[in-house]
RNA sequence: GCCGAUGUAGCUCAGCUGGCUAGAGCAGCUGAUUUGUAAUCAGCAGGUCGUGGGUUCGAGUCCCUCCAUCGGCUCCA
């Protein structure tokens, strides 16, 4: 803060959080040191961070004063406010009780309690909660060394803590409680749950309503609600859960989205081929994935044959491999790529279904390359090209790259020996180090088989999803004997990549939808335009036009209700089509058409050829083909 | 599967502390209107209030069960 202060007054007003030498530090942290130090404040990452987790002490505060006997965990600030783990016991806490913590808490905060920092021994620590009977604190602090351990006290509250507070709570103008969870302690399913309270604050009363407006924004770009609304998808109950129903102009976008994946990866080298939906169970006890996911899986189909099994495919890649199998390959034929929009079925847990972001049958835009190690790093890189054109031609520009590796602390989750896990791993990563891509690495997140390289996009409420993703696989080809023969006339085993650019088709086209709001590019969208004749003697003319917009390849509807222009045009606008073309006896006399373009812009009376001129070259300028 | 919330016509919602045949707008149907860039007018029809049970003279309204949805957790081949 001193430093702060010598630079500016105004910046000392707004320094609530700092580093030094890479180190969070609190504003009053004294500096024994030479160093480099950088000042955050509320417009940095990391001093809401600082902010929303000193906001998590002033609610942990609360919430021991509201409800006697209530065990502290853990509470720290996330991307969007913070949240606070606690064992109510007996208690529970529901969304009737968030407006006397939010009025306790902002109570709290205007009396600016400074945030301070003390170091505890080890000894007095445990002593402390052990007192207190928190199992939890004292969990935590026997995994901490001795001379590490601070606390922060603000007000009559102390919590264990390593730091990065505000300096003090007078800063907080607005707070609210979002919402509770259920949250295992340690995100361990065996431990016991916790109940998580959600919340966010800021510095100005109007930041916490425009945030709570954007959320309310972000709703109508809801996926489900937008899928409902455009006719696109549907769930039935008696069809059961978690299993999308496409209802015309849903499947109709779904096959020009297949047509424009299977366009490029024509051009990439690949071959299509077909599978069946269920496989024998040896095929997958072969893979490995019935040991894996057997007892969680849709179960297996009988026959009337005795110990006949079959089970749903909820992957396609054992099939491939059998079709790698049917004949014997050459180092020379290397690499085959066999691809498949191959429909599968996951029996994923009640609660994590979720719109067509997580459901139980979905396809697939899968393909499996199969080539030889010295082919393996081009294959990937070849790979990664295309996922980026995929992401890029539909305008998602703000993903992020994940390596998800293994868990060397949990090999009991993998299989395959650590030699061709380490191979595989390294793939990724020089791969994506030659392709410049900005990536960061995730421990654990592998599949069982191997590690892979993932495309994440944030939903319309900024919850990530894995669309794109690209595996590297020693283990399968081994497990299937997949072999060929080298130019030494050895047989040889192949490298297998797994890879799927939209991920599934179901849940790109759900964060499509989220990210467009509906508005989707003029290629993908099911109806491009709409003839409103203005009334019924105009009827035969808007049929023509009609007609003629088909003739020149443009989807186009036709609205000849009774009804206004007005009317139509406003139901013409909600439903999303990008041009309106009215039509009445003025442009009937000159053979044109009237048109307004999807959020009121007036195109003016123009014929029918000029709109497909139009509408043609905007296609071409988003639309761009794969590696020309 | 776990924690919490929610569940009233096709859709969006009203229905206070339990009390007369459960309301509205949109959509639908019928008729009038023949319309020029975000809702023309009128009429009609449509729900037994997610399911099953209970409390009560009486339940959409209170309690329990189950189901589904939503927000999280865990999981995600």
């Amino acid at each position: 803060m001193d430093v702060a202060k010598g630079i500016s007054e105004g910046l000392a007003r707004n320094v609530i959080s700092a580093k030094f030498n890479d180190t969070t530090v609190e504003t009053g942290t004294p500096l024994e040191a030479d160093g480099s130090l950088i000042l955050f404040t509320w417009n940095n990452p990391e001093g809401k961070k600082a902010f929303w987790h000193s906001t998590s002490h002033v609610v942990a505060q609360v919430l021991e004063e509201m409800y006697p006997g209530a065990k502290l965990t853990i509470g720290p600030a996330i991307e969007n406010g913070f949240y606070y783990d606690v064992d109510f016991g007996e208690n529970s806490v529901s969304e009737k009780d968030f407006p006397a913590i939010e009025k306790r808490a902002i109570e709290i905060a205007r009396e600016k309690h400074a945030f301070t920092m003390k170091s505890v021994s080890k000894a007095d620590a445990l002593q402390l909660y052990k007192d207190r009977s928190n199992e939890y604190k004292v969990e935590l602090i026997e995994n901490l060394e001795d001379g590490d351990i601070t606390f922060c006290d603000h007000s009559t509250f102390t919590d264990l803590c390593r730091g990065g507070h505000i300096p003090n709570t007078g800063i907080i103008k607005a707070i609210k409680i979002l919402n509770v969870a259920g949250a295992y302690w340690r995100g361990d399913e065996k431990r016991p749950q916790l109940t998580r309270v959600y919340g966010i604050s800021f510095p100005k009363q109007k930041e916490l309503t425009e945030y709570l407006e954007m959320l309310e924004e972000a709703k109508k770009r809801d996926h489900r609600k937008l899928g409902k609304e455009l006719e696109l998808f549907t769930f039935s109950s008696k069809v059961g859960l978690g299993l999308p129903l496409w209802l015309p102009k849903g499947a109709a976008l779904r096959e020009r989205l297949e047509n424009f994946l299977k366009k490029a990866q024509k051009k990439a080298g690949y071959e299509m081929v077909v599978s069946p939906h269920i496989g024998q169970k040896e095929l997958y006890v072969t893979s490995g994935h019935y040991e894996k996911y057997g007892e969680d899986s849709f179960q297996p189909i009988h026959t009337p044959k005795k110990d006949e099994e079959f089970l749903l495919k909820p992957m396609n890649c054992p099939h491939h491999c059998e079709i790698y199998n049917a004949r014997p390959f050459s180092y020379k034929d290397l690499p085959k790529r066999y691809a498949e929009f191959g429909t599968v079925y996951r029996y994923e847990q009640h609660g994590e279904l979720h719109g067509l972001t997580r459901v139980r049958g979905f396809t697939q835009d899968d393909a499996h390359i199969f080539c030889t190690h010295d082919q393996l790093n081009e294959e990937f890189k070849n790979v990664i090209d295309l996922s980026l054109y995929v992401l890029g031609s539909l305008g998602f520009d703000n993903f992020t790259a994940q390596v998800s590796v293994r868990d060397p602390e949990n090999p009991d989750k993998y299989i395959g020996n650590i030699a061709n896990w380490e191979k595989a791993e390294k793939a990724i990563i020089d791969a994506a180090d030659e392709k410049g891509l900005d990536y960061k690495i995730e421990k654990g997140e592998a599949a069982f088989y191997g590690p892979k390289l993932d495309f994440m996009v944030k939903d319309a409420l900024g919850r990530q999803w894995q669309l794109g993703t690209i595996q590297v696989d020693y283990n399968l080809p081994e497990r299937f004997d997949l072999t060929y023969k080298g130019s030494d006339n050895e047989s040889h085993r192949p490298v297998m990549i797994h890879r799927a650019p939209f991920g599934s088709i179901e849940r790109f086209v759900a964060l499509l939808l989220e990210h467009t709001g509906g508005n989707f590019p003029l290629w993908l969208i099911p109806d491009q335009a709409i003839v409103l004749p203005v009334s019924e003697k105009v009827e035969n003319y808007a049929e023509k036009v009609l007609k003629s917009l088909e003739n020149h390849e443009i989807r186009a509807l036709i609205d000849s209700r009774n009804e206004t222009v007005g009317k139509k045009i406003r139901e013409a606008e909600m439903n999303k089509i990008p041009f309106m073309i009215v039509v009445g006896e003025n442009e009937q006399q000159n053979e044109t058409i009237a048109v307004r373009r999807h959020g009121g812009e007036d195109l003016g009376t123009i014929t029918v050829e000029a709109l497909s001129d139009l509408i043609r070259t905007e296609i071409n300028s988003t639309l761009k083909s794969f590696k020309n």
